[in-house]
DNA sequence: ATCTTTTTTTGACAATAATCAAATTATTCG
DNA sequence: CGAATAATTTGATTATTGTCAAAAAAAGAT
């Protein structure tokens, strides 16, 4: 079975009619290296999930550009204020990796919550999941060194240094490029 | 009205009899000040709303007493991990103030969720709520300065200098009590 | 292959906050 | 009230990371 299903069946698992409904209201992109799927003050109308490739949410901050998350293959993603607020978004999503990306519009899935108990189910189950991840990280981000984060970002995702360039990951770790960059020569 | 159900209707408006059986599901209580609410290693069966009072969501780290969370008159609180995980809690929750607190069992909720979809859609967008919070709350602690984080918790807060212990402030803040001290004296 | 551009590393220094220790001020309780 | 305890402030020092600048290395383009 695809890992997509997988990633599914693994929030809460829904009746073949309901999956199949839910299924249906996904769409597929095969996008190249540097694609926007979210520009600077659109609205963010997509929960996305990236099958093949890297994505990297940012934003800028004193003409500085901040990575809020990065996605790799097999991760759900999105705005989560653009979205939830349905207002514009000072987050930008750009692929980093040529990829392939499915996406449920917002609308599209509001309607299937409204109508379908099971898909608010799996959509309350999946917001849960954000936010539990969201605690940890918040705990990460204030209580351990710099090092530390940068090890356990390593040991989750060891394809990261391959794959994603290091002023991003640092952005990502909260640090700047020249802190991890001598983080990683300690070694 | 009551503000609790202001703020309930806030989150998500439920039918007449979806409302009254979810009122019905929270009980109430009258606790003093240092009342637990939820111990260590206990798993945390509720969802806490307190209607007036202080509650500090806290842990151990190395020893030292991490301020999580305060919950002041109105709002509500509970420990996620534990509650959605149903594992035992590395959080406590205790009063710092006399108190009276409205809560909610998890598997009542749960219940009550699976039974009525407008309820399960309430506690939905209640999570969203505390995600959407969750973000910002993780921008200000990477990005902001110790004092420009106390500012604004004052201004969101005025009464929780008079009400909250410095130390369990600087630690909510994610500073020592003595930066906090340093920061108040510059004024 | 070499030139250009981008990314990463290194160095010197500054700023912020943590740590440890002690003094001072408030608060609680008999 | 007044002693005991707890909370807050202050001082001196250290550690961590940021900032700015420049060099080195790597990647991309012609």
């Amino acid at each position: 079975m695809e890992i997509f299903h997988k990633r599914i069946d693994g929030i809460s698992i829904l009746s073949p009619e309901s999956k199949t409904a839910f299924l249906q209201a996904w769409d597929e992109w095969s996008v190249p290296k540097d694609h926007f799927l979210v520009r600077e003050n659109a609205i963010a109308n997509h929960l996305f999930y990236i099958k093949k490739g890297v994505a990297r949410i940012y934003y800028f901050k004193n003409g500085k550009e901040i990575t809020e998350w990065l996605a790799l293959d097999n991760e759900f993603f999105f705005s989560i204020i653009s979205f939830f607020e349905q207002k514009p978004s000072n987050l930008l999503i750009q692929t980093i990796e040529p990829a392939t990306v499915l996406g449920i519009h917002h609308d599209k899935l509001m309607a299937l919550c409204d109508q379908n108990h099971e898909i608010e189910r799996w959509f309350r189950k999946a917001i849960t999941g954000s936010l539990i991840l969201s605690q940890y990280r918040m705990d990460s981000i204030q209580f351990e060194a710099a090092q530390q984060r940068y090890e356990k970002l390593l040991a989750n995702y060891p394809s990261i240094v391959q794959r994603v360039p290091l002023s991003y990951i640092a952005s990502f770790l909260g640090i700047t490029q020249e802190t991890l960059s001598r983080i990683r020569s300690n070694h």
